[in-house]
DNA sequence: CGGTGGCTCGTGAACGTTCACGTGAGCGTT
DNA sequence: AACGCTCACGTGAACGTTCACGAGCCACCG
């Protein structure tokens, strides 16, 4: 619209205002040299008289120029971004599985552009919709089903976290809940527990769920799904509010598995709130293996993940779907959790 | 290199190997129709037929044609990509801040790369020399001087996390140290205490150690720079091994000021490691107000911090930098702590 | 039957950089 | 004096996409 400079005279630039942004002809035709030139000059190269990379520089600094970075990407090829989709950065699990995928990316020389989806699948479809047009691959987080996702993606690399092969026809890096609840309830079990219920944090039937069931039925303990409540959220509160349900429901239960650290934590607040010491009158066992876990009273027992490893495994993944390789699947794309005995169980 | 398609002569495509990336260009060839026609296949805009389309898109499946976004980038502008840099993920007052830029950023339509320094320096000059690149803005923790900043940021617009206007040219956002801690030295000092140590978290003379000094001189309290004791690191161990120290040095001290929550933690754990119960025998006070104070027995009393706030005030600045308006500089570009009183202090 | 308008599609240009060359000046060597 | 080499710098092309415009086609209306 503005089309101004009409006549193309010199000296027409009015500096300050809010005009478009610098080129890398402006800086050359006010330095009174080539575009070759101002590039060698802003990005060091050799080939220059030390003076007039000095003039050039001022006369970048003058008009406050920057390179476009899309100018350059599309000549220069190799920088690579990825996205990360996390759930909920105020759980600490995740930012710990972000440490992992920021450490990775940065030995690659890769960026990472991390996106909150706050545990909204519509935040989720329009992070894909961003990431998709701005991103090499993405990682992360997600609840909708394949197709929904594929939609979504443009045909952009995905690798899902903590979804098992059978979840998903993604590439995926998992946790893999049966052997680490199986520990679990073993610990438990040779406690003496009996009567053991859950604290779930998923409505369906996940994996924590299905190997809590299936650890009960094996261990021959009196459980369906009426032991098994569901908490209104990942989080303290959530488990807090889970824990007077799953006590109002059962309240023989001698045990309590918690579907992750915080709602374990809210488990045992309860749980001390409504008069049993924890572990003598209620043993609580988590799943995360938050640091958090070893500061509360009494420490929590729980099934450690190494979630800067899930990070790491994440960005390798990327790497494969890059390559053109097959993604891992099998135990390799796994990582296992390790029980952690502390005092609440 | 491989200048192959020497004849140009059809159908040459190998699909499966490794070759470059398809272009617009391809998929138009392939599905016979011009470039135009492909763009307005992918991006969904109308004046399409609807059978073309459908098999432009199955063109696009077949080469694994996706769009560059350094080409897209460069010809629509408003793509807007924002840097953040955070010292440390695992200490979750960060990802707290994040959190808010995330969300700020979001709402705006930016893309926010996110690079995990580390508390190394060195990681955060690579990390400005590649944001430098390839963000329009970059907000973060610092710990280099303003010179070294300028030198790896290329021209590119910068916002300080946690810094005041006395300490840096740059635009920032702070936290107000001096009125938090007032609130904290006044609150112990009703409640009988007149020997308070400080667990510092930082060796030079910080904000916050100005501050404490400050209000134990007003309150003509027995503190000189022997009552700091500088914590080897922003955790809990940190705390804990600080603590040894300022028991070990001060005995007499009857509460105590940690640098962060979580170093207030580890000096609980140490105090009552080494017999004296809390809040009894030693009160201790927190500044940063994580969730996770109260979760601890006892509960952290703390100088809480609207992390998230910081979070969007630092995008805010960015914004206005962006616009080439004057960076809020005084009280609106701080975050005044508010005492949270609980059962530690 | 000519004009008008709506679809569908294609063509050059532009976006801002870097890359691969090319060029000319200056200087030393034979 | 002719040649060759190095240094400093400039020139066209290319990167892959979208935008503005225009063209062809068909249908409908007066």
């Amino acid at each position: 619209m503005w089309t101004d400079n009409q006549g193309a005279e010199p000296g027409a630039e009015r500096p300050g205002s809010a005009r478009r942004r610098a080129t890398i002809h402006d800086v050359a035709r006010l330095a009174g040299v080539s575009r070759q030139t101002v590039s060698r000059a802003v990005n060091d190269k050799g080939e220059i008289d030390p003076a007039t990379k000095e003039r050039v520089l001022e006369a970048a600094r003058l008009l406050d120029y920057r390179p476009s970075r899309f100018a350059r990407g599309l000549v220069q090829k190799g920088a690579v971004t990825a996205g990360l989709v996390i759930p909920d950065l105020r759980n600490p699990f995740f930012p710990e599985v972000a440490a992992g995928v920021l450490e990775a990316a940065e030995q690659r020389g890769w960026q990472v552009v991390v996106w909150d989806s706050r545990i909204d699948e519509a935040r989720e479809r329009q992070a894909l919709d961003v990431l998709s047009h701005q991103a090499d691959a993405v990682v992360g987080y997600f609840k909708g089903p394949d197709d929904v996702l594929t939609r979504h993606l443009g045909g952009v690399p995905l690798v899902l976290l903590e979804r098992g092969p059978q979840q998903t026809r993604f590439a995926a890096v998992g946790i893999d809940a049966a052997t680490g609840v199986e520990q679990g309830m073993n610990h438990l079990f040779r406690a003496g527990h009996r009567r053991i219920g859950m604290l779930d944090g998923v409505h369906g039937p996940g994996p924590r769920r299905l190997a809590f069931l299936e650890q009960a039925r094996r261990l021959g303990l009196p459980v369906d799904e009426d032991w098994v409540v569901v908490c209104p959220e990942h989080s303290v509160a959530g488990g807090e509010a889970g824990m007077e349900r799953l006590l109002a429901a059962r309240p023989e239960i001698t045990a309590v598995f918690g579907f992750n650290d915080l709602i374990a934590v809210g488990a045992m607040r309860t749980a001390r709130r409504r008069g049993r010491s924890v572990p003598d009158d209620l043993a609580v066992l988590g799943f995360d293996g938050l640091s958090l876990g070893e500061l509360v009273d009494p420490a929590l027992t729980t099934l450690h993940i190494d979630k800067r490893r899930l990070g790491r495994l994440a960005v390798e993944q990327v790497a494969r779907l890059r390559a053109g390789e097959e993604p891992l699947r099998g135990a390799d794309a796994w990582v296992v959790p390790e029980l952690v005995i502390r005092a609440s169980a």
